[in-house]
DNA sequence: GTAAATATGAAAGACTCTTATATAAGCAGG
DNA sequence: CCTGCTTATATAAGAGTCTTTCATATTTAC
């Protein structure tokens, strides 16, 4: 329950927070701009903005002022992005995919290694601490770790439940991470992390209401509701399960395809897809066909979900966005034709990135509650 | 976009809304035990209870005190809340249902009314107008009139689609009445406000995430997500359409019970849905048969929403919820057999008043959002 | 009747905000 | 180079709200 009253410091945390979420935009900005934004006097900016400088929080930018106006020059400030780092990681089966970032998002180092689907869990987390070591670029600086991993996440941050990774199901990732690093460690299922990325810097900017499918070895959802992740009672939010609808055949017709086309080759799933759009792209009708018929079980499938929620948007993701309009396009006309209301569906375009960017999106969301907020 | 500075008369406005909260509860309370609910002194917590005395939210309980203590005794407060009256509306293709209520929330007033379902849309609009106007108890206090109705109701309060009651689609119910009701009108989905009945008192009381089965001649859904009512981008959130899953087939089994049971009589889907309850329930292994795979197919339905969204909890209302455990025990079932986390599934209490009761909700809601909150 | 307990009321002090006014710093033009 | 205009900064005065503290009032318990 959130806390409604207060004294009058109250009001300072309140402007305070204020005046930090607009230098958060990332413009330079006056004094004068800074109240007017805020609305808030002159004086209490001023005190603000002095306030926030000496907690480094904020830096005023010497010389360069951009466009000369008469009058006296005002002083300039900007958030001091750089006084704090975050690091997001990836923890996927075949790979870690550790991302640098300052307070502002700006990405400062990218590094990724490769490990055996068959490491133990403890070497998994080992491997983990010891990239995020890597990806240190000050370590004074470094003030949150997020995590993405296939499965089910729990709320403390155990992996409760994951078929993607053996002997990943069970684990207390937070607790072994923290007991590794230094600083605050947040666990969070990959999908989830993949549909913030897409709501910070991909295709979902802006919208409010996201439906994100991710496709990859297994199928499952990450939805945006309401400007807000969703997790779910037991944030098993986005597991598709069991469910006999479309997903659970949607591999059938590229894997048969796959199999028929290349008999030699022993295919994951995943891989049968991206053989079969690797071949549709290069013209094969057949493979065309196999793809198109794999696009409309995904749809079939989004349909059981799009009606009920009313997304804006639709964004595939995962390895399968590369396919782009191959997927894309028979999912739409699927989904113009029995949705009441179709929302727009588009491929991501970040890559294998997303969700250690949505990791990166995390530890900054967490920072700027825990910091910003209330007490600062 | 939230206002999120202030000046000092904020503080002012933050805590007289965190007494008025507490107030709001129902309890009879005394300044120190106001004030330490609400975190601020006692001197604050008079000087804003003397406010709302001016203003007549609250009023004080003179005499009778009910647990005597020693010391000196304590003035006693409590919500006016006979200070204002809202009415809330079901409006169906059959009937009318208006439920006048206190701010307290409690029931003043029942009334219901049929109508017929070729009603044109001005003359059902000017039925409601008329029995809103004869369930006010006292004009003086009405404050608010909320209106449930089915199909597609947009955030403006205009019926986008809508098959059940002919004529209706494209109707802008909420300028109709506004124009008829000289006080605030708000219009919303009836699936949503039955779900908003159950969260304010029945069975999902306290529960955060819950999806509700709305049962009766269409099948629809009503979510509510993180504690609050999800409305979709299109306001068309709970419809199901055209998907192909259980939910078109629900029906199939139950009428082909009824034509076979009874051939002299025509019945809708609903009907013939309550018949076969009803012979069930009397007995009839065929009947019960024929129940038990409508049940099935609603829950087949189901899979397809709460895996994805991992509710805590599935309530079946609508006319339907009458069949108790008839119909709840074997959706239990299937979801226990094919969901991760399977949700408790329950039957509303709240019988055919559940919508209005709902639209009662809702008219409270808008008024602790516009007079309590803010500028009060 | 007195002591203890609790509630009320008033005063003083602190914090923050706003408005108003004076001062500083740059540019334009004589 | 100085004056005037313009905009920014700095300072002071005033108002609103909150808290703490102390005196007073009212009831019960013994």
């Amino acid at each position: 329950m959130r806390q409604e009253s207060g004294d009058a410091s109250l009001l300072r945390r309140l402007n305070s927070a204020a005046i930090l979420r607009i230098l958060r935009g990332g413009e330079v900005v006056t004094l004068t701009e800074l109240a007017r934004a805020a609305r808030v006097s002159r004086p209490t900016a001023e005190g603000i903005v002095e306030d926030l400088l000496a907690k480094r929080w904020a830096e005023e930018c010497e010389g360069e002022s951009a466009d000369r106006q008469r009058g006296r020059p005002a002083r300039r400030f900007r958030f001091h992005g750089s006084a704090g780092h975050v690091i997001g990681v990836d923890v996927g089966g075949y790979k870690l995919l550790a991302v640098t970032a300052d307070l502002n998002g700006r990405i400062l180092a990218t590094r990724r290694v490769t490990v055996s689907p068959d490491l133990p869990a403890d070497e998994r987390i080992a491997a983990v601490a010891a990239l995020v070591e890597e990806s240190v670029v000050d370590k004074e600086k470094l003030a949150a770790v997020a995590i993405g991993t296939t499965g089910v996440v729990d709320g403390a941050g155990r992996v409760v439940k994951s078929v993607a990774i053996p002997g990943w199901t069970g684990v207390d990732l937070q607790a072994g991470l923290a007991a590794l690093l230094p600083v605050p460690v947040l666990v969070e299922n990959d999908m989830r992390l993949a549909v913030l990325a897409e709501h910070w810097r991909g295709v979902a900017e802006g919208y409010r209401d996201v439906v994100y499918l991710f496709t990859g070895n297994r199928i499952g959802l990450g939805l945006l509701i309401g400007g807000r992740l969703h997790r779910g009672s037991h944030a098993a939010s986005g597991e598709i399960g069991d469910q006999p609808s479309g997903y659970r055949l949607a591999f059938r017709n590229v894997i048969d395809y796959a199999m028929s086309a290349d008999p030699g080759e022993l295919r994951s799933p995943r891989q049968s897809a991206e053989f079969a759009v690797g071949r549709a792209r290069a013209g094969d009708e057949e493979a065309a066909r196999a793809v198109e018929a794999f696009a409309f079980r995904l749809a079939e499938g989004l349909v059981t979900i799009v009606n009920p929620l009313d997304p804006e948007l639709v964004v595939v993701g995962g390895s399968l966005s590369q396919a782009g309009s191959l997927l894309v396009e028979p999912i739409q006309r699927h989904l113009n034709r029995v949705t009441l209301y179709p929302p727009e569906v588009v491929a991501s375009r970040l890559g294998n990135e997303s969700v250690a960017l949505g990791a990166v999106r995390l530890a900054l969301d967490h920072l700027d509650r825990t910091l910003f907020t209330p007490a600062s």
